[in-house]
DNA sequence: TAGATTGTTAATCGATTAACAATC
DNA sequence: TAGATTGTTAATCGATTAACAATC
């Protein structure tokens, strides 16, 4: 109802778990949620919700709630996740093989379509029904749209780069290094050493203190 | 030098990220760095770099820098990383298996003392030289220090629970499901699916905008 | 001394929250 | 109408950043 205003990016951040929440919430045949009910299933804050709403628009009805699947479908549509994007996974190691075995991922709309490896003893080999290519193979016709990084650190801004030249617009970091990408390029890392650090200090500065964890 | 404030939620969430560019810079023998270097290659800008590490109470040098073994003691000491923190992995799927074969963690301080499964077809098989216990012998004198939760979401917050009863102060939750813990643990989430949905956003979104995703 | 770089202040910006009028 | 709940305002809080005096 109001003028489109940018989504702040710490509500950005929260609308997939408002999602999920919303998802359960439609398997239990649910079909209006208040503001109240969303934040303690999301672990926040009924304020926090309401206002992380009215910027997708004014969706709800005074005196009832939202709607379960208006609300699905707005939050769908503002994350752009109207279509499929295929995902590449650089590295077939331990973390690489366990990803790209998540059958989780193609249900949620993000398809492994590539699978890419430097090790002549892996390419040619297949996991969950996908070949391992030859890095060297990455090409702009591919169509893959997020590159997953799952090798060692040494090699992981060549690996961002080569991405970044096969024209995928987003980068999701498990490799321990901080990386560079061009400004049109999202890059979100996940680090887990680094998160258990952050867990360590909270653990022993006895005070909880967190919540939930993402990439940036 | 300064009477002790409490360090900033924000400030804990870069002192890993500084310490791994330190570590870096030992293995090179760079024994002096300036807030500008340190934050080209944390990815940061050199203010917030300097007002973090003030945090940490005054011990760069004007002029001269930050001695960067005295820096790496004092985040190290800070994050409670003085003592190894035993760590529980609890359901051994691809993703429990990758991490407990992660050999990365022990080098970090953080041993893999104890893997938990339910399922009787894994218990007493084991992974990386650590048996597999089932989930009902976990107890108190484990003397686990972190959680960390690989299994499906419908059975983490039961699992979660459990943890809290064997005593962890800190728990690592990979599960898509919110949790709840006592006010004394400490909680961080890792979501794959919900990073690539936030990837999603800032992809369709044409203005980049992340830079690298944690938990919390 | 001249040059470099810190530590801190203060301004700015963004995020959270309580409160309540609007309204279903 | 009475009750419930949204959408929005405004206050507050926390994080970022530029600027610069202090000082090695």
């Amino acid at each position: 109802m109001e003028a489109m205003r940018r989504i702040p990016d710490a509500t950005v951040d929260r609308l997939p778990v408002y999602l999920r929440v919303l998802d359960d919430l439609t398997a239990s045949r649910s079909t209006t949620v208040s503001s109240e009910q969303l934040a303690d299933l999301a672990g926040m804050n009924a304020a926090k919700v309401r206002k992380d709403l009215s910027y997708l628009g004014s969706y709800g009805v005074r005196g009832v709630g939202y709607d379960v699947d208006y609300l699905r479908f707005e939050i769908t549509s503002q994350l752009g996740l109207g279509q499929q994007s295929g995902v590449a996974i650089v590295g077939l190691g331990n973390l690489g093989r366990a990803l790209a075995n998540h059958a989780g991922l193609t249900v949620r709309g993000f398809p492994v379509t590539a699978l890419l490896d430097t090790d002549a003893r892996k390419v040619g080999t297949s996991v969950s029904g996908v070949t391992i290519s030859h890095l060297d193979a990455l090409s702009p016709d591919d169509g893959i749209a997020i590159g997953i990084i799952t090798t060692p650190p040494g090699v992981a801004q060549d690996v961002a780069d080569r991405l970044v030249a096969a024209g995928v617009r987003a980068i999701l970091n498990f490799a321990p290094i901080v990386l560079t990408v061009p400004e049109h390029v999202a890059l979100r890392s996940v680090d887990v050493t680094l998160e258990l650090q952050v867990l360590s200090f909270y653990a022993s500065h006895q005070g909880s203190g967190t919540a939930a964890a993402h990439g940036s």
